[in-house]
DNA sequence: TCTGGGGTCCTGCCTCGT
DNA sequence: TCTGACGAGGCAGGACCC
């Protein structure tokens, strides 16, 4: 989903431009969980309507063209949102309901090349450079696939040609909601120099105040800066990075199958907690959770890394490689602990607290070596009898002790 | 105005082995 | 045996993305 926001852009959308040369395409929904939230509320089309949690320190999930027309849009608190717009409808998420279309979304693409480039659960890229033969050229397949998302699912999406990734992203970003844009390969110049600095991919808040600093606020401006001078002043990948986007310079493949680099889990309290047990608690949780998605994807990780913001919003992480790489929440947990307990964070107000596994590799590429003297707990084969206990009988099935009286505290209370 | 949750990548600093 | 240079890897923080 679209979160950047890209005001005062070039020219008004168009569809009959040169397309040979422009194999990419960059696929995204419009407004994709709440267009899913609508096909169920067919009576709130035309009416502003925010995905969000309506209670507690949420941010606004998607929200409707609607409800975007006050102001209002994706990762704003949504204490804000309802401010800016208090007749909107809130409807709480149902991640099930949009990973269901995503994936039939997914299979339309796939009808049409192997090549495609999921990036989050609305969009991906799709290079149908070999398509052409069968299916036609490729503004001819993105209207296709316009067609046949529509016509399945009932949501619109917005479809960018070029060639290359980051032009065809901006111009689907462009020629939102339910567009199709062809950016000719000769016109890429002309299409990218009057955009501002901040269309760039790459270029957040932070990195845009550097660049205005220097006078640059258009992508044109950042082209005619020496690229030695956007090194020292960005550092090295990202003065460079951009100095090439500034020219339409962008060799990035479309890569079906990107490997995963970690996999974490975080929660913010409902209240900010300064009692270590409800953490050590919230620990054990997150790393039940983490070390079962690992074991469901196949992977072990080697590095633990525990995050913990504080009620300031200061956040601190900690990190820990193993001499051995592990998909067992009890060593995950148990060095989340120590990292915990070694950042002297233990009376502090926290707001939230999170894990995460890196240094990824395949489970099955890995033998675990015992050092010398050192027993097999039997957590592993425990922790598997868990997971199949649970896709057995759901989630709740079997939990550690400690979560069951966490559990009943929370219940009493 | 008060900021979720899932990630990737980059940078600077430090330690350790050679 | 000591010392300095250097590269690799670990670690922490931050920017950025959806």
């Amino acid at each position: 989903m679209s979160r950047k926001q890209i005001t005062g852009i070039g020219p008004a959308p168009r569809t009959g431009g040169d397309d040979s040369g422009c194999p990419i395409l960059h696929v995204d929904m419009d407004a994709f969980f709440a267009s899913v939230e609508l096909l169920d509320r067919p009576e709130l089309r035309g009416r502003p309507v925010i995905v969000g949690s309506p209670a507690g320190r949420g941010v606004v999930l998607s929200a409707t063209y609607e409800a975007r027309s006050y102001g209002v849009h994706s990762a704003m608190p949504m204490s804000r949102a309802r401010r800016l717009c208090p007749q909107a409808t809130v409807i709480p998420p149902s991640h099930g309901k949009y990973s269901e279309v995503s994936r039939g979304v997914m299979e339309i693409f796939h009808a049409v090349t192997p090549l495609v480039e999921p990036i989050a659960s609305d969009e991906a890229f799709l290079d149908v450079g070999g398509a052409g033969r069968r299916l036609g050229p490729p503004g001819a397949i993105a209207a296709m696939i316009r067609a046949q998302v529509l016509e399945r699912y009932g949501i619109t999406c917005s479809v960018g040609v070029a060639s290359s990734k980051f032009v065809a992203k901006l111009a689907s970003k462009q020629c939102k909601p339910d567009g199709l844009l062809v950016v000719p390969a000769e016109e890429v110049v002309a299409f990218l120099h009057p955009l501002p600095v901040s269309a760039l991919w790459g270029v957040g808040e932070r990195t845009e105040q550097s660049l205005v600093r220097l006078g640059i606020r258009t992508v044109g401006d950042l082209a005619r800066i020496p690229p030695a001078t956007l090194r020292r002043e960005l550092g090295q990948a990202v003065g460079a990075h951009l100095a090439a986007l500034a020219w339409g310079r962008d060799e990035r493949p479309v890569t079906a199958h990107v490997p995963d680099k970690s996999i974490g889990n975080e929660e913010t309290f409902a209240a900010d907690v300064d009692d270590p047990e409800v953490i050590r608690r919230e620990l054990l949780r997150l790393s039940e959770k983490v070390a079962a998605r690992m074991r469901g994807s196949g992977h072990v990780g080697r590095t633990v890394s525990v995050k913990l913001r504080r009620a300031d919003f200061s956040t601190i992480t900690r990190s820990r490689t193993l001499k051995e790489p592990t998909d067992v929440a009890q060593e995950i947990y148990v060095t989340a602990c120590e990292l915990f307990e070694a950042a002297g964070l233990e009376r502090v107000r926290l707001r939230l607290v999170g894990v995460r596994m890196e240094n990824l590799r395949p489970a099955d590429s890995t033998s675990r070596q015992l050092a010398l003297g050192e027993r097999e707990t039997g957590w592993r084969e425990a922790e598997r009898a868990m997971d199949k206990a649970i896709r057995r009988f759901g989630p709740d099935a079997v939990l550690p002790a400690s979560l069951v009286r966490g559990r009943l505290d929370e219940m009493e209370a």
